[in-house]
DNA sequence: TTAATAGTGTCTATGAGACATTATTCT
DNA sequence: AGAATAATGTCTCATAGACACTATTAA
């Protein structure tokens, strides 16, 4: 059966004419936040445990605009791709790892975003196992480099760091009226020395990832294969910035790791327990 | 200070070189799936509570491509305007309301999802308050119904219907591996009736819905300014998909609302207490 | 022994699940 | 009285918070 439209013509037919430059038209992007556990080698001290940082990988841009500044990971869509086969070639080049975990965070689109054209930035959210990366970062050419990241509230900041350089992001709560509703959350108050609005798209990655790991397990994807209980909780403790009691700790991700029999060792202290992930 | 990039141009020169057709560009359109809560007017019976149902906002299409078909209320992003605006816009002129509740809940960009050209879209959740909608939709030209939704999992069905017309799209629970873990969520699994990826697009807006008001007070959106406590625990149900307690039910939403002295008239059975909405 | 961390025990308060009971209205 | 729903009481069980305590290693 054929089916005609107002101006008679069948299906076939309007696709044939049908301009696609009839409509405004945009570039779509991908950016990427990576996040990973980092350990300064500096401040390793063996009578310590290691000084665990919440890291994402920023990568120097080479061209205009923002040329010099730092940004997230990210590239032009392909037009024969979908939004994640995109992030996951994306991920691919600058990590060297193909099965990482992803999800689709959210996605930007203030008409100025970009000086060049109109450009969308659908962000992508990525954990990396902080012991495997190591091998295939250093290999690339790029300029790109590991920032610690941690959200200070009382000071109403998003502190980002890499030794030789910090960005200070300015946020504040911002309450906005939805509907019946006034919802209160994080927002970047003032610009920042970041390319674009990455500065943004970083806050709500962390604010997603700290919403996640109290009702998922998307922690493991941070962690090594073997690690100590102390060790989970200490990462929970960056995400969410704030300090928790230990036996409720082991209560509450009993179900979801198993012990391994093995032990860490050169420490000057008791040893602990190694456990892997193991979902339920 | 001036600054140049490889290939010696300021950022001014590079701005006005810049081609924006050098990359592949394609459109971005907004889909919205606007929740409400229906009464079937034929079922109201003075000794029963009435039988709610969830219901989403469709409109049949006038056009090629997928002309007859049943879609999600949408359009095209202007290119002055941020996607939040755009939604706001779609909103207002679908249901002449202007301060609906309004998420973004996630960009779909299957290369061929639109067979006219490479189409974006950015999808937002809306919920809409049931004594409101009425006044206003009925005023439109425009071909557009209320559809009940149900996810029915028994049957593996997601079920939306106007009573003329009804969509069984087909559903499964499909296991994903992301990084370390195997992440399990409804997929649709077989092509149905309506236009574009929309049946998608509804079941997440179907399952956002179903996450938030576990730990949110977006439900509120769905309702009158007074409600009795039935009335609200029956939408947690429909939207759960299972009965809950009673008591246990008052004790968890207790701080969420407030008694107004006003009593529900005219039922065939002990009248109840309408509560209203409280931010805590 | 001491520093540092690992790991356990336990008391209490809170909240959820389950079921039973009482209350109120209209026909 | 009987149908329908509203609203409360209460027992149990599971979990979360808080704190104290014991264990183990290396220097």
């Amino acid at each position: 059966m054929t089916i005609y439209n107002p101006h008679n013509l069948t299906e076939e037919e309007f696709l044939q004419q049908y301009d696609p430059n009839a409509f405004d038209r945009l570039s779509l992007s991908i950016d990427t936040v990576i996040f990973s556990i980092n350990v300064d080698p500096q401040t390793i001290n063996y009578r310590k445990l290691d000084d665990q940082k919440l890291a994402i990988l920023l990568v120097k841009r080479s061209d205009h605009p923002f040329l010099g500044r730092w940004a997230l990971p990210g590239g032009f869509v392909g037009m024969q791709e979908t939004l994640d086969e995109a992030a996951r070639r994306i991920l691919q080049n600058k990590t060297g790892l193909d099965d990482l975990y992803m999800e689709q965070l959210y996605t930007y689109g203030a008409p100025n975003r970009d000086p060049r054209m109109r450009i969308i930035s659908c962000s992508y959210l990525s954990l990396i196992d902080s012991s495997k990366y190591q091998l295939h970062v250093s290999e690339l050419v790029e300029d790109s480099a590991w920032f610690e990241v941690e959200l200070i509230e009382e000071k109403g900041c998003l502190r980002i760091s890499n030794g030789e350089t910090t960005f200070l992001v300015k946020i504040e709560q911002k309450s906005v009226r939805k509907g019946k509703q006034i919802i209160t959350s994080w927002q970047v108050a003032a610009e920042s020395k970041l390319a674009f609005d990455h500065d943004a798209i970083i806050l709500d990655g962390l604010l997603r990832l700290r919403g996640k790991i109290q009702s998922t397990d998307i922690v493991f994807n941070l962690m090594p294969e073997l690690f100590s209980i102390t060790q989970l909780q200490q990462i929970y403790e960056i995400i969410l910035g704030q300090k928790l009691l230990a036996p409720a700790f082991r209560r509450k991700i009993a179900h979801t790791i198993v012990e391994t029999g093995q032990y860490s060792q050169d420490k000057g202290h008791r040893p602990s327990q190694l456990f892997t992930y193991q979902q339920r």
